[in-house]
DNA sequence: GCCAAAATTAACCTTGCGTTAACCCAAGTT
DNA sequence: AACTTGGGTTAACGCAAGGTTAATTTTGGC
């Protein structure tokens, strides 16, 4: 899958092991011996995601995560610790760990947990699946209920935007300005088009899922919330 | 905080027991004694994140897990287990698990690891809560004791201004200085919506919040202040 | 350059917010 | 008791925001 990751580990003979494992499932694996070093890298390159031993000398991996949300970087960081103790995993999650390992450890689960925070962090899905509403990108095409809608270009793109930001008004100028950029048309196009879109959206009599909050800007929300 | 979780568990008694802890860390959440029943509800409503039991009649954790994401939803599952083995975590790795827990667990951590995913998620919502009253930012909308009210923009600016000070009294000054600015309407504006602000918060005779102090102003708090 | 699909425009209708003014009430003042 | 003051309640109106429809222009593939 060709992810890019950051070791953060003293033991180089572990270390040495777990990059060649990597190497084998195609996973690139950067080193770094000590905790200094692995927050210069991090602000050098972009990191998916950062392996981090707990048990180090001078810094040990709790001080590093948290000097790195200070630093306000995002890179989710698996915790690898010798104790299960319930301390050291509260006090993991709370300098901003996302996740966590007891040694020794399976590589396989080392590898499966990787994918799961690299996946959810660069968000790269296809597909987007919302109270029915289906929608996909690669084919431009959207469903309700299995119901394929005929939509426009800028019907679609209309409701990415509000499907990206469900449960959240996007004001008319928010709109605009992502479909349009900096010239947009001077009629009321936009209503012309959000009128369409609903049109396909809410046909057989399909709960309203495009909400107008007066004076404020649109909501994709199902009705209940 | 206030999270909205749906924990699938068939165990009622265990299922009670989280829910209970749960709601004293104020999150809510929600219950499915069955697969079906969880993948009715996730398509219906939202939730910030799911927790999974493994081990289910007629429909096993794994199953629920691969089945929502085959219908495209993204919700972040934790799932519970008793055994403690590596091909239980792949395969719930495999099916798009976020999380695992080997039970029995301590509560701490599974809010921990609730309060990781769900804040991934939901990072972006704004919410403000005091006395029962809700008020959500992105989505422009504010409930009593769960009940939505039907306000207006002045009317939630208003609520706004109130309980961000709660507890203090804000002059009129303040408050038509904080919604109008420099210029504002000549008559008794402000009284009405005042008027129908607390017509909404105070429907089916729930105590007054917005208080009057004679001479003085407005102040959101509860009576027994 | 033709055609269909998509986008824009304009005209018109409907809804709902904000403001206004008038009135009510209670408490304090003269 | 009449008047003043601070606040609460109600209804009416104007206007801006939103919704609907149809006609016209633009675009892009052939």
């Amino acid at each position: 899958m060709n992810y890019n990751l950051l070791l953060v580990e003293d033991d180089v003979d572990l270390a040495s092991t777990v990059i060649d494992y990597l190497a084998l499932e195609k996973i690139y694996c950067d080193h770094a011996s000590n905790g200094m070093l692995a927050i210069e890298l991090l602000q050098q390159h972009q990191f998916d995601v950062v392996i981090l031993d707990i048990n180090m000398p001078h810094m040990d991996g709790i001080s590093v995560c948290k000097k790195m949300r200070e630093l306000g970087l995002t890179t989710p960081v698996i915790m690898l610790t010798a104790r299960d103790t319930l301390e050291d995993k509260l006090a993991g999650f709370n300098a901003g760990t996302d996740d966590y390992l007891v040694k020794p450890f399976a590589m396989l689960e080392l590898v499966a947990r990787i994918q799961v925070l690299a996946k959810r962090i660069s968000g790269q899905t296809s597909k987007l699946s919302l109270y029915g509403v289906e929608l996909n990108f690669t084919a431009k095409s959207a469903y309700r209920n299995n119901r394929k809608l005929s939509l426009t270009p800028t019907g679609l793109s209309i409701l990415e935007i509000l499907m990206r930001k469900a449960n959240n008004v996007i004001s008319r100028q928010q709109l605009i300005q992502n479909i349009w950029g900096d010239f947009s048309p001077e009629s009321n196009s936009l209503k012309v088009h959000l009128f369409k879109l609903r049109q396909q959206l809410n046909q057989n009599g399909a709960p309203e899922l495009i909400h107008t909050v007066s004076g404020q800007g649109f909501i994709f929300k199902s009705k209940n919330d």
